[in-house]
DNA sequence: CGTCTTTGACCTGCGC
DNA sequence: GCGCAGGTCAAAGACG
């Protein structure tokens, strides 16, 4: 049994327009260990191992959504089998000291080729970019989704994507965020008692940028953050 | 010097 | 058995 998480990032409009710079997109740290291209996807997808510890299985794939250029999908497989960062002496608490650029923090665990396209989609999809920011459709994802309760908003939202419908038949937890939080395998660390994830919250808390997730965390995800594997 | 990215090669599972 | 696709390995180079 593996346990797999897929996150659909929404990538900022000003993607290609920072560099690479500042923390990685999350508390861990990843190192890419392989890329593959995707049948049937314009776009590779990136294969990433936790070096945080030594030892440790978690993984991740990122890949952007191939019918929504904008959207990243990262796929996490296994969990940390050791403890996360130290939220009191990471960027958390002082986020002053690094630049607010979530919208594009994914990107920075991105290769800096992948990251080049990224800004040449964005500019090849500019025409069709504006549209979509404006459309109110896509603005339904500044939340996070369930699979369990919310599933079919997303397939209503996301129309035909193919992705989506997968996700629903394999019951993996999928999480629909507008940008990847900056702690978000945090709380996608499993093996993490909710006691202690309602610590990690109430750290969070303490982030007015914030909190507009850490809300929608806490509203959506006590009852509804229930990992699911793959029968 | 240690860490990370890149990338071609290799391995494995699956369908025909 | 063969070919294909996805996943991983490992060498080489870049970077701080």
């Amino acid at each position: 049994m593996v346990q797999k998480h897929v996150v659909k990032v929404r990538i900022g409009a000003n993607v290609g327009k920072l560099k690479n710079e500042g923390p990685p997109s999350d508390l861990w740290s990843w190192r890419k260990y392989g890329q593959k291209p995707i049948k049937g996807s314009p776009y590779p997808r990136g294969y990433y191992r936790c070096s945080t510890s030594k030892g440790c299985s978690a993984k991740k794939q990122v890949e952007r959504c191939r019918t929504d250029a904008s959207m990243l999908i990262i796929t996490y497989t296994s969990s940390h089998n050791h403890p996360g960062p130290d939220l009191s002496t990471t960027n958390l608490i002082q986020p002053s000291k690094e630049p607010q650029n979530h919208s594009n923090e994914d990107l920075s665990t991105l290769p800096k080729q992948e990251q080049l396209e990224l800004a040449h989609d964005e500019k090849r999809n500019e025409p069709n970019m504006t549209t979509r920011e404006k459309d109110p459709v896509e603005d339904h994802f500044h939340y996070i989704q369930s699979p369990i309760s919310g599933s079919q908003d997303i397939i209503a939202n996301q129309g035909e994507d193919p992705f989506i419908v997968q996700h629903e038949r394999l019951h993996e937890t999928v999480l629909l965020l507008d940008e990847e939080p900056l702690c978000y395998s945090q709380f996608m660390n499993l093996s993490t008692p909710i006691s202690e994830e309602n610590d990690f919250y109430d750290e969070l808390e303490e982030l007015p940028t914030y909190s507009s997730f850490t809300s929608s965390a806490r509203n959506n995800f006590p009852n509804e953050r229930i990992p699911v594997v793959p029968s």
